[in-house]
DNA sequence: GGTTGAGTACTCGGATAGAAGTTGTCCGAGTCAGTCCGG
DNA sequence: CCGGACTGACTCGGACAACTTCTATCCGAGTACTCAACC
């Protein structure tokens, strides 16, 4: 099981849009965190196509949240990065081979898909109880409130 | 996120050798699921190379559990098949771009880090809590009590 | 001086190559069961 | 009839291609600002 490299960034992008006033450019977020400006703008197009975050063209637009970030949780940004679809496919096992289950025995997913599919909405409901918001909390409280600072600071200038 | 195909296939394949008393080949188990044998054969390797099953070579050989099947979960036939690593890979994008922090002010996983691990410390917790004979005597029950009976009778036949 | 128009620079968005991981297949090394021969 | 060695076939194990997905990049469409010319 292999998470896209896109969800940190995302993750952390969400962070910095949720600390600027106006919208931020996919160029800008790309030279704070460092990244491959292209290839984070494939990403916040993801955020965009989910309605997470809304772009607007020309000389002063980027990206800006459309609602507050405290609405806006963990669980949104990874699946509209990674995708939606869980991660454990069945691929209907039990209908193949001579031991094959007749279709109308198959209506109830089998135990091995159901024990998937609980540990996935265990992992999903973990990410859905922390907000954007919170992220930037905790970011803020481990650098004893100088990052979202800093952060604010590094937005407005140096345009 | 994406789970490996075999997965799936490991998890059938360690119900079905838990309700057989000698070993199974991994031809038999191949012909039982309707899955191309050389590629089953690869993912029980995993399993044989992380303890979990024990192969034995030779015409009556096969793979057969080292221990009892009570005492697997689930959780170590998915880490054996995909892999120990977390899917969340934290590529440290707090020490890039130009409000890079200090090395030693990165000794704490980030917050985002932290809050993926916990997601997927639930995934794991969940699949730790389920074990082979778990699984098949859920599927047991939801054939009323049939398909254990036939898959044994399966394996001791027809060979 | 105010207004209007074109020009320009900057933004996003999707279409396009390259790398990596997964999927699928094959053949060789090792081992046990059955068999054959000799006693 | 019994014991031992041999042949044979069956098993796993790792090495070898094909395909899908992820990673990375580029160029075109659209918009707001700037500036100059005109009224």
């Amino acid at each position: 099981m292999k998470l896209s490299n896109g969800v940190e960034w995302g993750l952390h992008c969400c962070v910095s849009i949720s600390q600027s006033d106006g919208p931020v450019s996919a160029a800008r977020l790309a030279e704070l965190h460092g990244v491959p400006p292209s290839y984070l703008a494939k990403h916040l197009q993801a955020l965009s196509r989910a309605g997470i975050v809304r772009s607007t063209p020309g000389p002063v637009g980027g990206y800006a949240f459309t609602r507050p970030a405290a609405e806006v949780s963990v669980l949104q940004v990874v699946q509209a990065v990674d995708g939606p679809e869980p991660a454990f496919r069945c691929t209907e096992i039990r209908r193949r081979g001579p031991l094959a289950l007749s279709p109308e025995r198959c209506e109830k997913p089998c135990a091995v898909s159901r024990a998937m599919a609980t540990a996935e909405t265990a992992w999903r409901e973990a990410l859905a109880g922390i907000s954007v918001a919170d992220l930037a909390g905790r970011i803020d409280q481990d650098s004893s409130g100088t990052a979202m600072r800093d952060l604010r600071s590094w937005l407005a200038g140096a345009p």
